[in-house]
RNA sequence: GGACCCGUAGCUCAGCCAGGAUAGAGCGCUGGCCUUCUAAGCCAGUGGUCGGGGGUUCGAAUCCCCCCGGGUCCGCCA
């Protein structure tokens, strides 16, 4: 099938003439052609300044098929779009994937995002997380590339532990099934981790006695962990009691804390199957929570695994063997001092900036995350045959995830340093609110699903929509609030914009899909492009042609850059246009055939576009709201 | 102290990487538009020393340097 991609022909046409008459390189004028600020200059504009010398007169009156007519202004040559040939190339081509152009070298390529850990529900962070990390593997995917989508699940970590100490506690029961299973385990996590912290703080408070200082900001810090132990207790009664009482009588509970993350580490039974259980139900509760935003994975890559088959102790050895270990301050570490300059921009390793070294083994044996992340990372280049792999990781984690590309370096894993990507993102910050997992303190997905859904929920039921509706709204409310902005900026989230659906919104877009879509819909076959009257290709509607013959650049800069915030803002002035000119002109009532012709080809490309554009983004478009 | 990210209208953001012509949206605010293809829409008005200062350039929101403000990292946590 043939792809079309009728702007950037223009764009050559354009370019290639250019290059002929001033004796420059295509590519090079191809590259200057910017868009005027104002649509009178003309559609297309190539700054003069660097690619004529200097005094030269110049002929450059231009008509070719696509281009219309050239005129020179300033330092720049402006150029019209010959409409009626853009049409004609848009339309008469146009399939139902259009746009989507598929790449010429298809990669293999990994995608790791969400890996949140298997302790409580997912918050806001990991919102941004899971749907950056499943629209770049979307648009991966239909970009041409193999991808494969992998969640690394955290239930070795110290964490998993506390919350595994907790359910011990409790004789290890199931999670009641009337609750969600990671809402529960979540209660359990926070109460047992308060609890723990309150115990430790006493202990030192008896010590310190009444040494000024330190004494009083510790005395602080317990007066925050009471309130907050106050406000858990008012969650679950019964539950925060029962941790209260068995973790009052425990000795020594760090130590039993310290005890289990061994055990599993060591993979000793029956805490190894008794804590897998743990994170597998979190995971539960997890994995619905983002079905809902139509959110999936491959597979579920476990740490524990990696530490009981043997692949981190292999790291472990490998490392030592090549050399590269050295010991810092007692522990077992890599170094990286030793590395080029060359290398560390081949490393993406900031200039002045001094990586500390990366601690591989504790003084007392057991491994670190680091190290397993080492293992990992080589498990995933190896189980898919990838030629990348990209981690969607918040940017605290720059440091650990430069640490790692340096490490597979030296111990010769240089393509898979090379192409580990850190696709890093901004936190995000909740209006009035200071989050804290491990106290319970956050607004969850779930929370913020349930009260956009609420209000959706209340305008579709006004209007007379169905329930499947209110959850795809839902989803592409939530969806376009996240990727529509920079994944770099930090952002700050509120409820109150989400359930905004006015425009730039995933909800406002979906609307102007509907509304394109019942129009194409209301025809039983479209009009051949041939009887379409181009001559009243003026204002909006020429508009609307050149947005819509836009598209399939937009979606490759889109899929090549990984900025999905492209496609969000294109699709929004497209549909911009499109509500514009839908209100002041009729379609299905335009008398001349010629003329409705024109119309609902328009109708048809906006549908079209928005409807791939959207699903690209992992919001569905929907036809009637 | 060092490193990274961010700073554009009252608020939330495009535009910056690959410098170009009067800096764009939405929300908010003011006032209009539903017997006509979906009013989650449309029209009119309101609003900016592009954090500040230097520099490079014919030309800087965009590139370079310094400074200020916000965030993050520099753990034998993850």
């Amino acid at each position: 099938m043939t792809q079309v991609d009728p702007f950037s022909d223009v764009k050559k046409e354009l370019a290639l003439h250019l290059s002929a008459a001033l004796g420059v390189d295509p590519t090079q004028v191809m590259e200057g052609i910017e868009i005027p600020p104002s649509e009178e200059l003309g559609d297309l504009a190539v700054p003069l300044r660097e690619l004529v010398p200097k005094g030269s007169h110049l002929e450059l009156q231009f008509k070719g098929k696509l281009i219309k007519s050239t005129k020179i202004i300033g330092i720049y040559l402006n150029a019209f779009v010959n409409e009626d040939e853009l049409f004609r190339l848009t339309f008469s081509n146009m399939t139902e994937d259009y746009g989507i152009l598929r790449t010429s070298s298809p990669l293999r390529i990994v995608v790791e995002h969400t890996s949140a850990n298997p302790v409580h529900p997912l918050h806001i962070g990991h919102l941004r997380n899971a749907i950056l990390g499943d629209t770049l593997a979307r648009l991966l995917k239909l970009r041409g590339h193999e991808v494969n989508v992998r969640f690394y699940v955290n239930d070795a970590g110290r964490q998993s532990a506390i919350l595994s100490y907790g359910m011990s506690r409790l004789g290890w029961p199931d999670p009641p099934i009337e609750s969600k299973k990671d809402v529960w385990l979540g209660l359990v996590y926070a109460c047992t981790n308060v609890l723990i912290e309150i115990n430790k703080l006493k202990k030192v408070l008896e010590e310190l006695k009444e040494k000024h200082e330190e004494y009083l900001s510790k005395v602080r810090e317990l007066d925050e962990f009471v309130a907050v132990a106050k406000e858990l207790r008012d969650k679950g009664q019964e539950i925060f009691d029962k941790l209260a009482d068995e973790i009052g009588r425990d000795p020594d509970p760090e130590g039993s804390v310290q005890k289990l993350m061994q055990q599993y580490e060591r993979g000793e039974e029956p805490i190894r199957t008794l804590m897998r259980k743990v994170s597998t139900y979190a995971l539960e509760g997890i994995s619905q929570t983002l079905s809902f935003l139509g959110i999936y994975f491959d597979s579920f890559d476990y740490e524990g695994d990696l530490l009981w088959n043997g692949s981190v102790e292999k790291i472990i050895n490998e490392a030592r063997e090549k050399g590269i270990l050295t010991i810092h301050k007692g522990a077992s570490a890599v170094s990286f001092q030793g590395l080029t300059e060359e290398e560390r921009r081949a490393l993406r390793i900031p200039k002045g900036y001094d990586v500390p070294p990366l601690i591989l083994v504790r003084a007392d044996g057991t491994t670190l995350y680091p190290t397993r992340d080492i293992a990992y990372t080589l498990k995933k280049y190896k189980e898919f045959s990838a030629h990348r792999v990209i981690n969607v990781i918040a940017e605290e984690q720059s440091t650990p995830q430069t640490q790692l590309r340096a490490t597979l370096y030296l111990m010769g894993f240089r393509n898979e340093a090379v192409n580990l990507l850190h696709y890093s993102y901004g936190m995000v910050n909740v209006e009035g609110m200071r989050m804290s997992g491990r106290r319970g303190r956050y607004i969850s997905v779930d929370d913020i699903i349930d009260q956009v859904r609420a209000v959706v929920g209340n305008r579709v039921k006004s209007r007379g929509g169905n329930e499947n509706v209110i959850d795809e709204l839902t989803k592409g409310a939530i969806r376009f609030a996240i990727i529509s902005v920079a994944p770099t900026k930090p952002m700050s989230f509120s409820i109150q914009r989400a359930i905004d659906f006015n425009q730039n919104s995933g909800p406002y877009l979906q609307y102007t899909y509907a509304r394109a879509h019942s129009i194409v819909s209301k025809m039983e076959s479209m009009p051949s492009v041939e009887k379409a009257d181009t001559s009243e290709l003026v204002g909006d509607k020429r508009r609307l042609l050149l947005q819509v013959a836009k598209f399939p650049e937009v979606f490759v800069s889109t899929t090549e850059q990984l900025k999905p915030e492209i496609m969000a803002t294109y699709l929004n002035k497209l549909a911009d246009i499109f509500n514009r000119w839908y209100d002041s002109e009729r379609i299905l009532q335009e008398p001349a055939e010629g003329k409705r012709a024109l119309k609902l080809w328009l109708a048809m490309g906006v549908k079209t576009v928005i409807g791939n554009g959207l699903s690209a983004l992992g919001i569905n478009p929907l036809s009637r709201i």
